[in-house]
DNA sequence: ATGGTGGTGAAACCA
């Protein structure tokens, strides 16, 4: 059962924030008890069978909203945010967009348009926030094994870069590109591959963003490979950054 | 060039 990995990595790492997406359960059943045993409050925007996020924190959190707050989008629950002592946490399950052309690939591209719309005000603002999830965006070739395979597919698509450089335009660091160069670095592996985590055959789409401020407070970024190797594995695996007072 | 694995929930859908 995934949950006992997540509640054994809580336990060992101890971070202020963990955020989980494709949580698949409704907020009354998600096993919050567990969590709140080791410390941990749990702020729980979540779905049946499908999508459903949260932000598990050892302080408090304030103003908690989740998804666009428009009434004209459709209610897949993958946003949540919060402010936790003056920094605000962007929790998002980005759609994955399913192939090229669907239906869902027309959702994924606005999802992320829509996005933008949602942070611009934060950054017109001058908060200071994080976002990050899993964003299903291999951004540049060295974010997945065989970039030219996979380039124009789902995942790694000229219209997917276009939608994220928006959101990055308005003032967004990669943190983990801020300490790690090169290919290699992934964060999901297809579970049709055998053995993908040791040949290297991923992709780096669970990504955490921060705006200038907080970026250039922010001393470490990286990835935990060895929930991936455990016994029935979540396909994707930690990433974890570290911040300055 | 299609199938391969896994979760949810009990067939089909999603990733």
């Amino acid at each position: 059962m995934r949950q006992q990995i997540v509640l054994d990595w809580l336990e060992f790492h101890q971070p202020d924030v963990l955020a989980l997406q494709e949580i698949k359960c409704e907020d009354d059943v998600f096993p919050r008890a567990e969590f709140e045993a080791m410390g941990y409050r749990c702020s729980v925007h979540g779905q049946k069978s499908y999508n459903g996020v949260a932000l598990l924190t050892k302080r408090p959190l304030v103003r908690v909203t989740t998804g666009f707050r428009d009434a004209a989008w459709p209610e897949d629950r993958r946003i949540i945010a919060a402010e936790m002592e003056g920094l605000w946490v962007i929790n998002t399950y980005v759609p994955n967009g399913s192939k090229v052309g669907s239906d869902k690939w027309t959702y994924k591209l606005s999802w992320l348009e829509k996005f933008a719309d949602y942070l611009r005000p934060a950054v017109e603002r001058g908060i200071q926030f994080v976002w990050l999830g899993d964003i299903n965006i291999a951004p540049t070739p060295d974010d997945v094994f065989d970039s030219a395979r996979h380039l124009g597919g789902v995942g790694h698509h000229p219209d997917e870069f276009e939608r994220l450089d928006k959101i990055k335009a308005l003032g967004l660091t990669d943190l983990f590109r801020q300490f790690n160069e090169g290919p290699g670095h992934y964060t999901y592996w297809d579970f049709f591959i055998k053995n993908a985590l040791d040949r290297k055959l991923g992709w780096r789409i669970d990504h955490i963003y921060a705006t200038a401020e907080l970026a250039s407070r922010c001393t470490a970024c990286e990835i935990d490979y060895e929930p991936r190797r455990l016994e029935k594995p979540s396909d994707h695996t930690f990433v974890m950054a570290t911040f300055e007072d």
